[in-house]
DNA sequence: CGGCATTTTGAATCGTGGTTCAGTTGTTAG
DNA sequence: CTAACAACTGAACCACGATTCAAAATGCCG
């Protein structure tokens, strides 16, 4: 039985695996999912192209793998951010915050991941990713219903339409570009998400979150 | 002076390329954008592949003017809805209602020309397309807060959001795909939509709107 | 009609980039 | 150390689709 995968092996190619969608999603934030290219994204994980092909059957899924690992990540770092929250209202402000916040620090990859196309057979993998996000806000929206805070209303809808308001406020190719001026886009992309929920004046109700971004 | 181009001839020209321009655009809204290939425009159009190429410098400038076409169309479109209106309440309204209510007549065309990205050198058409949108969005919000129907607030960012709030409640792949039911998704979008605006309880206020869609 | 300019044709060309594979290198177990 | 197998390499291959262009067709005017 001469050979047979060890510990220490199983290992290198884990890190391999994960060093290629790394590489992946670089170049998918520099240039949109479209530029994404096998050659160099194998140079810049320190491989041969070839090699890639022993990791992924093709282009395609390691696109999929892509967007696998970025949706597991926003949609953990929302919720966390979300579930520090002391009441409701406050933890679906957070999230509507966080997600925002998050989105503009890398505007590039996000539009990547929630709007381009690449091809037909991802729209699965994006689907569920936005539905993912719409139904994280949905579920806020709905607990924010139930305490009091907000109007009844279609949760679901409410989800999908926070989402787009989002989205376009802050990737759309015509959001004011933010020199800086982040915290503020923010704030205002609250007010107004807070607003179409029903929430009249979040202002005057002194609502204050600290927006939590996370560190990975 | 053996060759002039007479009227006659013109007139088949224009014709010719008004037809690559709708055969180019048909085929966007079967598959988008990124599935519009020079053969089967042509084919379509009833010529030959090389063709094309005295009408257009380049695939690119083919879409440009496809985007350009459906961009002035619907802008007019929306703007004769508002037109119409008696006040300028009802003018916002008309004017989010028909947009979503026209892109929920071709879902796929409207993603492909307000969303899909397909070339860089597009970028700035398109950008040139959202932007109309959202400032035909602003100009009527901010008509509405000159009036008092509106409280003050930035109305640039306002036709950012809707844009956003109106695409992603009716293109994006979440939204729950209409099956007679648009007129009831057009309402509940320019419910959300009103609200977020900062109008308390649209429907308390008997803000009745036809909504006019057109024909062309 | 006949000569000339323009337009059309569509098969051939070309560039791009994903994918393959024969050969090389690395790893394990006895 | 060596047999046996896995993993890696990277140049060659291939598919796809935009673009070109020489030849043919069409339209204009005297």
């Amino acid at each position: 039985m001469p050979y047979r995968r060890t510990e220490n092996v199983e290992r290198r190619l884990a890190a391999r695996r994960a060093a290629i969608i790394a590489a992946a999603r670089q170049a998918a934030s520099e240039g949109g999912m479209a530029t994404v290219q096998i050659a160099p994204v194998a140079r810049r994980a320190g491989i041969a192209a070839g090699t890639v092909y022993r990791y992924f059957p093709g282009k395609t899924d390691l696109i999929a793998a892509v967007l696998a690992e970025i949706s597991g990540r926003e949609i953990a770092a929302v919720r966390r951010a979300a579930d520090n929250a002391p009441g409701p209202l406050s933890a679906l402000a957070c999230t509507i915050m966080s997600f925002a916040a998050r989105v503009l620090r890398d505007r590039r990859l996000a539009f990547a991941a929630i709007a381009e196309p690449v091809d037909a057979k991802l729209d699965p993998v994006r689907l569920k990713f936005r539905k993912a996000l719409a139904d994280e806000f949905a579920t806020r929206v709905r607990a924010a219903i139930s305490s009091g805070h907000l109007p009844e209303q279609d949760a679901a809808l409410a989800g999908v339409a926070v989402l787009g308001l989002l989205v376009e406020g802050t990737i759309g190719p015509l959001s004011p570009s933010p020199a800086g001026r982040e915290r503020e886009l923010v704030q205002s992309l609250a007010l107004t998400t807070l607003r179409a929920l029903g929430l009249p004046d979040p202002r005057a109700r002194g609502l204050v979150v600290q927006t939590m971004i996370g560190d990975d």
